[in-house]
DNA sequence: AGCGCGTTTTAGACAAATCTAAAAATAAAT
DNA sequence: ATTTATTTTTAGATTTGTCTAAAACGCGCT
């Protein structure tokens, strides 16, 4: 009666491709067993027998004790997962009404359906997006994705400006921080005065001015 | 960094508990290991012992030897997640060109996916639909569905028309014999003759006509 | 070169969901 | 009312992904 899929990769496989992945330049540069550890919230051994595993499958170049990589295969996977991810979260900003900082969570288990049709067809419903709503490159069916022009908001000089194109942080209490101070993707901002002794910065944008602190600056990037 | 899910119930406890409420009138009737078994393609002894966990949980009333029926938690709980099933299976068919014999297989992946927000969401993108692309009625938030108040096309006197508003089996191979004859949901189908031997039925729509099987009568239901 | 400490791996255990094979209970049949 | 057949449950094993605790490794420092 119910047909039965079949699954290339585990949920559990796909996130470990996901996090190293992100933690080595798109998953050519060797990883620590301990930083996936701590972005998966896991324990470092459970990560070596996922590794190993992930080897065998030729996904990722595993040698004992000198850290991970991914293979061609790996990060094509990997691209994939993370093409699905953004996509969904294009979906529920776009067509359902969630903010940028609610998406997260319920496109981490979006990301993990199987179907080429459908996120392929999502991609056209959605009019092929480059971006997700933190300003994040969607990649391609090939796993390659615009490169980021962006400047970080601590290398602008003042006096110049340009507009948020991307947030590196999208952890909710980030996002709520910037929904509090109407700091939206596309808002136009203007370098006013750098604080030397703290690196904090005053910006100006929609006739209004603020002063953010170094930790938020190096979270925000701009198109100048 | 990442968030964790609180998950309700598992994967497999959904699928059991879905079972058990299409099989015996939506829970309220006892169930067979065996009948469950073979609906979920596993073996009598996995079902045992999912049995008796859902049990524990609350979720099912089982004694054994005795079958298996639903608790009010557990028929709810199966009816909010054949009501994603649904609503998913409207926007794969309505947003993204998916034919009504494609989307079993994604929609039973997607109806997994928890976030009370996207569901409502989506229900109201979908302008609230109250059946699915098959004619099966979509449960509301409480569980509750509108009664179908179809007839069997095996149950249809001579020279009596109809709408087709429902199909029973919607296996892929049946909905593509369907869509092969032209049969699709909404089409004004009248009965030309039956035939009393093998209860074959001719039957007249869109300026054709055609003799259907007894076998493919059983399973399709017209709005008279 | 050897010591010490943080990192990484191994070994062994566990929970979830499944299976096979055998035992127990129920239903059917004579 | 026995016996036979069918259904259901138990017992024990397996797989996947995880954990803890202990052992192995590698690197910097004297």
């Amino acid at each position: 009666m119910y047909s039965k899929l079949v699954i290339l990769y585990t949920l559990s496989e796909e996130n470990y491709l996901k996090a190293i992945y992100h933690l080595g330049k798109q998953g050519n540069e060797a990883v620590n067993t301990n930083a996936i550890a701590e972005q998966m919230d896991t324990k470092a051994s459970s990560v070596t027998d996922m590794v190993k595993k992930l080897a065998e499958k030729d996904l990722a170049n595993y040698v004992k004790y000198q850290g991970v990589s991914l293979t061609a295969k790996g990060r094509l996977t990997a691209a994939s997962v993370i093409r699905k991810h953004r996509l969904w979260e294009v979906f529920l900003v776009d067509k359902l009404n969630f903010s940028w900082d609610e998406v997260h969570d319920v496109a981490e288990q979006l990301e993990h359906v199987k179907s080429e049709k459908l996120i392929n067809e999502l991609d056209a419903f959605l009019e092929f997006p480059t971006h997700d709503p933190h300003g994040d490159p969607i990649p391609d069916k090939n796993g390659s994705m615009v490169k980021n022009t962006s400047v970080n908001l601590l290398e602008v000089k003042v006096g110049l400006e340009g507009h948020l194109i991307h947030v590196k942080d999208s952890s909710e209490m980030f996002l709520k921080y910037l929904n509090k101070n109407n700091l939206a993707l596309g808002v136009k901002i203007k370098v006013i005065d750098i604080e030397p002794f703290d690196r904090s910065i005053k910006i100006a944008f929609e006739s209004k001015e603020m002063i953010i602190s170094k930790h938020v600056a190096e979270n925000l990037y701009l198109n100048i």
